[in-house]
DNA sequence: CTGGATAATTGGTCGTACCAAAAAATTGAC
DNA sequence: GTCAATTTTTTGGTACGACCAATTATCCAG
């Protein structure tokens, strides 16, 4: 659990800033009086909007102080794993995840668009180097999970896109924060062999436009029955 | 101009860990070595090296140290601003470039497909006088520049999806870092003004996978022109 | 009112000291 | 000798207090 003094200072913050408490270009406080009103050192007040800023919620600059910037117009797509965190955020948090659901959606069609198009004799052998270990664990979860994301990075790095790999960096650090919501995309294993197979087969074929269609009407299906389990849930 | 002493050194680390100075796992000299070594306050340390954490460069824990993580497993997209400065990093600035348009290129392409479904009259109303004010400011540069920002931050918010939202801004920001990539996908504004027409056409139409087709392929060649200027330069 | 010098505010860095978590070294039982 | 528990060392996290530098706000002369 994170319980740095600055890590909670850091979420308090960060879920004022998002529940709009200062509008875009207001001044926060100072750091001395942030400091002194959450009885804190300035060096904590410091770590944690250091941390704000690197998410562009904030910029600061020495001189004028510490101002909010417009969420939506500044921030990082890192903020994505904190929308869900923040208690008082005006945002209902089922529409991140639908949010977040299509851009990767988005991104798993274009990565194996990619790979059809950059994909090496190598990338292929690979990919079915690791779709077969995956057949001989189906029955050790933790194993198969572990081997499940081993073999999107072999897709995504078959695509030769660093951007898009470091895209899906992000998402997965979403899924890490909320397990719950990695839990409700997984399929069966037999399902998930399919669907490696499926993939291997588009990228052989070689045709991206093909690939995307594909990849997307595969995937619509399964995002909107992971988003009713949750909805569910709640 | 960066010139705090901070920027200073968190540009040093940042180009010895893009340069895989550091293996993954690998543990970084202590905060205090680091400052000694650079001859700077550990204060001053321990700001630079939050900023790689907040990258996704390295992770820091109390009583192990500051380790290095892989740059391609756990790297922010943000990374990507960064990716070009690096001076000594290993990788070639202009694969960087085209994996961002190929970023770039799919974003644009599902939020106009996020518009077809999710567009209300009012989103197209906003859409036609935004794009009827830049007709009356072809001439004014500065004017057109803003103004299409604002015509493209429309459609997004017309997709109604935040994710989509946050990551074009990390893509806005390494325009901004690197003014000269952003000039060479500008267009003339007789063209630009079209693709407004063109945009708007296709919302009210209401067929996103029409959409992303069409979208696509009117991007590709404009990036494609773009990278062989960015290449005839340098 | 205006423009420019001056003062007050605010972030950036420094130095030191101490706490807490993790790892490394030591010790001791078997 | 081996391995477990314990102690020591290392390393990041926080606290004060002080001073520098950029920006803004203030005030005063013209």
């Amino acid at each position: 659990m994170e319980e740095h003094r600055s890590d909670i200072l850091f979420r308090a913050l960060r879920d004022d800033l998002l529940a709009d408490r200062w509008s875009a270009g207001e001044r926060l406080p100072s750091e001395r009086a942030l400091a002194e009103q959450h009885g804190v050192n300035r060096t904590t007040v410091r770590a944690a909007v250091g941390r704000l800023a690197a998410l562009g919620l904030v910029t600061v600059r020495r001189g004028d102080g510490i101002r909010a910037s417009g969420v939506r117009e500044t921030g990082s797509l890192d903020l994505i794993s904190h929308l869900l965190e923040a208690s008082q955020a005006g945002i209902v948090p089922l529409d991140v995840v639908r949010d977040l659901l299509e851009v990767r959606r988005m991104g798993a069609a274009e990565t194996v668009a990619l790979a059809c198009q950059r994909a090496s004799e190598a990338d292929v052998a690979e990919l079915k180097q690791l779709a077969a270990r995956q057949a001989g664990c189906t029955d050790d979860e933790e194993a198969f999970r572990e081997g499940d994301l081993a073999f999107g990075r072999a897709v995504l790095r078959a695509g030769g896109n660093l951007a898009l790999e470091l895209l899906l960096n992000t998402i997965e650090r979403f899924y890490r924060a909320r397990p719950e919501i990695g839990d409700a995309l997984l399929a069966d294993p037999t399902t998930t062999m399919a669907s490696y197979f499926a993939t291997i087969a588009l990228i052989e074929q070689g045709d991206p436009g093909a690939a995307r269609r594909t990849i997307r009407e595969a995937l619509e299906p399964i995002d909107a029955a992971a988003l009713r389990r949750l909805e569910g849930d709640s």
